[in-house]
This record gives structure tokens, C-alpha cells and sequence, in this order.
RNA sequence: GGCCCCGUCGUCUAGUUAGGCCUAGGACACCGGAUUUUCAUUCCGGCAACAGGGGUUCGAAUCCCCUCGGGGUCACCA
């Protein structure tokens, strides 16, 4: 068998969609798994815009994922360009020889009119097909409209005998009825190619033998079957995987719909999420970022290998048991006859979870790293964020005591990071000053004898000639029996007074990591906040 | 509406090709409980599904028929 090609084409829009991914992903892992290639290519034969900037966005998830592409923008290829607003001759070429060779022919008729005709086969409840008008033009005539320039597209003449069918890696046969489909136009009155057509052409020069691709183009299929035929390729083979619907539905998920998306639960917490963290790094607006795009799992600190795995998981599945999959992993067990046929849910939560897991997988230092360029664009320690674009990510002239200390923490904190963005949540340990969570203060500092039974513990600590958590909590056993009152009442206290919150690592090494001075500077403010 | 696709716990799924190993398994979420004097982790336990109806069969989630439901697509978008 041929070396297995596949292509990801995605169209310029300026975001990576997180269903675009999951699509690529699995035309990335099919070569991989074959030991074939990965193509990109670029469907921009509509976009007028400026494609840097909407191709940007697209290659960085790629290049983030670790998804690297054989051909394609940045590395060219055999069968350069990769870019169908720069391969016109081919789409001219092709659409000629079909018109020559009578496959295809040049169509005068105006939108009114196929507009009409649409109208009448509908009020008839007929299924409309072309009527074909211009067929009936001579040559010569056809010559001088030509000549004159008078609009017109090029359509494929679509023989109505016959049926169309595919045998789909996923769907097993699909059959469509050829004379039930209008002739499709190839070729616009501007000589641009649509891209039914471009992607034949494509597909066939770039020798691609598996098209992934979601099922929303399965009734694309039969127009770029007969088009293949018509040209005399050979057809690639087919997959057609389920799209990715939007969390709790059925529909196809989509960026319109966003607000709608916030009722569900888990999507909602995944918005808060980016919401808290963005504008603290520097996004303001949240950089018009949301969890349908790919960059805002980057942006709010998930790992590649978490987005991964649960991508792959979305419609996808090895047994009735695994359910961690490594990149290497997925590349040795993927195969097409384990998708899904039904559209897969997006499930923030699951996702979360998969990330997780990866999380508890890295090394301190990894965690560190990750970690750094959230505080540092907080503005919560000193460094810099690297501008160089291959070391985007990575912080620079981080104080190496500041290293230290971040670095302690993150120890302290363990599992509690599941983000790397959720180290913004222990602001309290960065600043001078902390903000009460009011409630937990007057439930467990604002009580009766629990100010007194501060301030001498305070007084007791701050004669301590070493702090360590033995020390500390020896001297907090000691008070508390010395004073009759539970050890709980204290610890409590303790935590909410030097770190204003009821959550974090245990309460002896929060105060290590507060500090001495600044740990008795608290537990006097809170104490006299009390006593007034 | 036409064409096409799909239908197992709330969600992701195993099981359907070769009917019995399925009183339907796992994971996420949720709810309990244990550990951690917080939180998170970890560990135990619980809740929860074959869309419906007919067949075929000793036996059906699995095969056949019908119904219902959901979705995709119907462009000089991709």
C-alpha cells in the first residue's frame, strides 16, 4: 500500500476551533501511526484578508499541540504552494480540460434565474437540479459571450445516471442518487475555484490517500467523487468523523453560540475560569478569547498533553478501559475503526480531568516553569517574558531567590495546581498586604477568645528562635492546651488571619512561607481588627 | 421540505461485524463515607442507560421491520 498522506485544510479564519483541532488531530495521527505524512494547506480561496494574521493563530495551536506538519506553510513541500489562493493555474488548468473535454460547460444563467427555478422545483416539491439553459447555447455563441466577457461560472455537468458511492471508514457505504444533485459551479465568474473543486485538485496533486474530515462534508462527498471521476483520479479513501457538538447537545459546536453554551455547568466554570485569570496576565477582554478556541487552553495554563488526551478521547476510544493516552500512545493505537459515529459532546469537565492527571505527571521544575510567566505578567514577582517567539512561554531574570521562593511554594501547593494560571490564586503569599474572606473571618477569627488566643500565640512564635513546622506547631499545642481551647480553633484562625482565605497548604507552612515578619504583622491586624 | 447521518447512564464511552461470558463494564460529573484539624489529593461506596413498538430465537443492547427523536447539509462559504 501507498504511504498514507492525510491533510488538515483549514481556512484562514484567524482562530483555531477546538472541533478543527480534534480533526486535524486525528488525520495527524493516522499518518503518524501508518509512518506516513501530515500535510496543512491552506484554503484561503475566499479570504481577502490579511492572512498572516488569520493564519497565525492556527499554526501556533499546531506548534503548541506538538502536531508538527511534513508540508505545508513555513516548509514547503513537493507540492508547494501550500496555499490554494497561490495554486489558480492548477484550478484553471483543470477546470479547461473538463470544459473541453465536455465534463463541464459554461454557465450564462443569472442568480434570478436559478433563484426562480429553485422556487418553482420547490412549490412543485421536486427536488431542483439544474436546467441547464446554457447547454443549449451554440459554440459560437458561447465564443462571443466568452469574447465579450459576459459573467458566467464554469459548473460540472453531473451525469444523472448514475450513483454515487463511497465506502467511509466510519460510515461503512454511503450511496447518493447523482440525479438528484444540481450541477455544481467549479470555477467563479472571477476564475477563482470553489472549494469543492480546489480541494479535488488538491487532494489528487498532493497524492492524499485518507480524507478525515468532519461529517458536515459527508454531502460534499458525492460532488468531489464525481469531480475526481471526471478528472480520472484515483479516489483517496474516506473518513467522515462525527463533528464535535456543543457540551449536554447534539448541535455542532459553535462560536456563535457562546451564550447559550455559559448555562451549561461545566462550560461556565470553564468561561469563569479565563475570565478571573485573563485580565490579570494582560488580556484585557479576555484577549477575545473563549474555550472554542484552541489558544484559550494555552492562555489559561493547560498542558498540551492534557488538551490531547481529551481530544482524543472526544469520539474516539481504545477498549472499555483507557483512558490515558500519551501522544506517543495515541500514535501506536489510533486506528479509524475506533471512532465513534455519533457526535461527541464536549465535556469541559473531562477535559479538566485529563489535564489534571497530566499536571501530577510533571516535574517540580516543569511546574515552576510553567507557573513563572503568570506571576510575572501579573506583576506578582519581577522577570521577564521572553519576546523571543521561539521561547514564547518561557520568563527570564527571575530574581534567582524569587525562584526559590516560587519554587517552595509550588512544592507547598502540590496538587492544588491543576492551571498553571491557578498559582494567581496565591496572590496573598506575593503581597503585603491580604484580603479577608470576610465570611470565614467572622466564623473563625472574629470569636469569642480567639483574639486573645492569637496574640499569645503570636507573641509565643515571634520568641521562637527557629521557625520550622515543627516548631510551629509544637509551640501551637502547647498554647492551646496551656489555654484550654482546641488546637482547631487556632489553626484556623492562623490561616485566615495571615492568608485571608479558608483554602491553601497546611497552615505551619503557610506561615513559612508568609514569612516571619510579615506573618506576625497579620496576626497583629487581624487581632486588632477584632479588639478594634 | 429533499438528500444524508446518528440514537447505550447527566456526559465521554465498552459491548453491535461472528446473539448467550451483559442481573449492561469503565471514566467524568454528582452524592455519601474514610484520611488530611482547611482546601486539594488519595482510598472506599452510591446514584444512573440499551429511544419506543413489533417480530425472529430456547435466548436480543446485539438480527429483521415499523415508529419516534436528534443532527448535518442543501451558496459564485469553507
Amino acid at each position: 500500500m501507498a504511504t498514507v498522506r492525510t491533510r488538515f485544510a483549514p481556512s484562514p479564519t484567524g482562530y483555531m476551533h477546538i472541533g478543527g483541532m480534534r480533526t486535524a488531530l486525528f488525520n495527524w495521527l493516522w499518518a503518524r501511526h501508518n509512518g506516513g505524512t501530515f500535510i496543512l494547506r491552506i484554503d484561503d480561496t475566499d479570504q481577502q484578508r490579511n492572512i498572516d494574521e488569520a493564519l497565525g493563530p492556527i499554526l501556533r495551536a499546531f506548534k503548541w499541540l506538538g502536531l508538527n506538519w511534513d508540508e505545508g506553510p513555513e516548509v514547503g513541500g513537493p507540492f508547494a504552494p501550500y496555499f490554494q489562493s497561490q495554486r489558480g493555474e492548477l484550478y484553471r488548468a483543470a477546470a479547461d480540460r473538463l470544459l473541453r473535454e465536455g465534463k463541464a460547460y459554461r454557465c450564462f444563467e443569472t442568480k434570478e434565474q436559478i433563484e426562480q427555478d429553485r422556487k418553482l422545483a420547490e412549490a412543485e416539491k421536486r427536488q431542483y437540479v439544474s436546467q441547464r439553459r446554457s447547454l443549449e447555447l451554440s459554440e459560437a455563441a458561447i465564443q462571443q459571450f466568452v469574447a465579450e466577457a459576459k459573467p458566467h461560472v464554469v459548473r460540472l455537468l453531473v451525469p444523472r445516471d448514475q450513483k454515487v458511492v463511497i465506502q467511509d471508514h466510519i460510515r461503512d457505504r454511503v450511496e447518493w442518487d447523482a440525479a438528484l444533485i444540481p450541477d455544481p459551479v467549479i470555477m467563479r465568474s472571477d476564475g477563482s475555484p470553489l472549494y469543492n473543486f480546489a480541494t479535488v485538485i488538491d487532494d489528487a496533486h498532493m497524492q492524499i490517500t485518507h480524507v478525515i474530515r468532519a461529517e458536515e462534508h459527508l454531502s460534499n462527498t458525492p460532488i468531489q467523487v464525481l469531480l475526481h471521476q471526471a478528472l480520472g483520479h484515483t479516489l483517496p479513501e474516506f473518513a467522515h468523523i462525527p463533528y464535535v457538538a456543543a457540551p449536554g447537545s447534539k448541535e455542532k459546536l459553535s462560536k456563535r453560540k457562546l451564550e447559550q453554551y455559559r448555562k451549561n455547568v461545566a462550560f461556565k466554570r470553564m468561561c469563569d475560569k479565563g475570565d478571573a485569570v485573563f485580565p490579570q496576565i494582560g488580556l484585557g477582554g479576555c484577549g477575545g478569547l473563549d474555550p472554542v478556541m484552541v489558544e484559550y487552553y494555552e492562555r489559561v495554563g493547560f498542558l498540551p498533553a492534557g488538551v490531547l488526551n481529551g481530544l482524543l478521547r472526544l469520539g474516539w476510544s481504545l477498549d472499555d478501559k483507557s483512558e490515558i493516552f500519551s501522544l506517543d500512545d495515541a500514535v501506536k493505537q489510533f486506528t479509524l475503526d475506533r471512532v465513534i459515529k455519533a457526535p461527541a459532546g464536549f465535556d469541559p469537565d473531562k477535559l479538566l480531568s485529563y489535564q489534571q492527571h497530566w499536571m501530577t505527571q510533571l516535574s517540580l521544575d516543569e511546574k515552576v516553569a510553567g507557573c513563572l510567566p503568570y506571576l510575572v505578567k501579573a506583576g506578582l514577582i519581577v522577570g521577564q517574558v521572553s519576546s523571543l517567539p521561539s521561547q514564547e512561554g518561557q520568563v527570564e531574570n527571575v530574581p534567582l531567590e524569587t525562584r526559590e521562593f516560587v519554587t517552595r511554594l509550588i512544592t507547598a501547593l502540590g496538587d492544588r495546581i491543576k492551571l498553571f494560571s491557578d498559582i494567581l490564586d496565591n496572590a496573598y503569599f506575593f503581597r503585603e498586604e491580604v484580603v479577608y474572606d470576610e465570611k470565614e473571618f467572622s466564623k473563625r477569627v472574629a470569636k469569642e477568645g480567639v483574639a486573645a488566643l492569637l496574640s499569645g500565640y503570636r507573641d509565643r512564635i515571634a520568641e521562637l528562635p527557629e521557625w520550622s513546622v515543627e516548631t510551629l506547631e509544637a509551640a501551637l499545642k502547647s498554647h492551646c492546651e496551656a489555654n484550654g481551647q482546641s488546637p482547631g480553633t487556632l489553626i484556623h484562625a492562623l490561616r485566615i488571619s495571615t492568608t485571608g482565605v479558608p483554602i491553601g497548604p497546611g497552615v505551619y507552612e503557610c506561615l513559612l512561607l508568609v514569612g516571619k515578619a510579615r506573618s506576625l504583622r497579620r496576626i497583629e491586624a487581624a487581632v486588632q481588627r477584632v479588639t478594634g
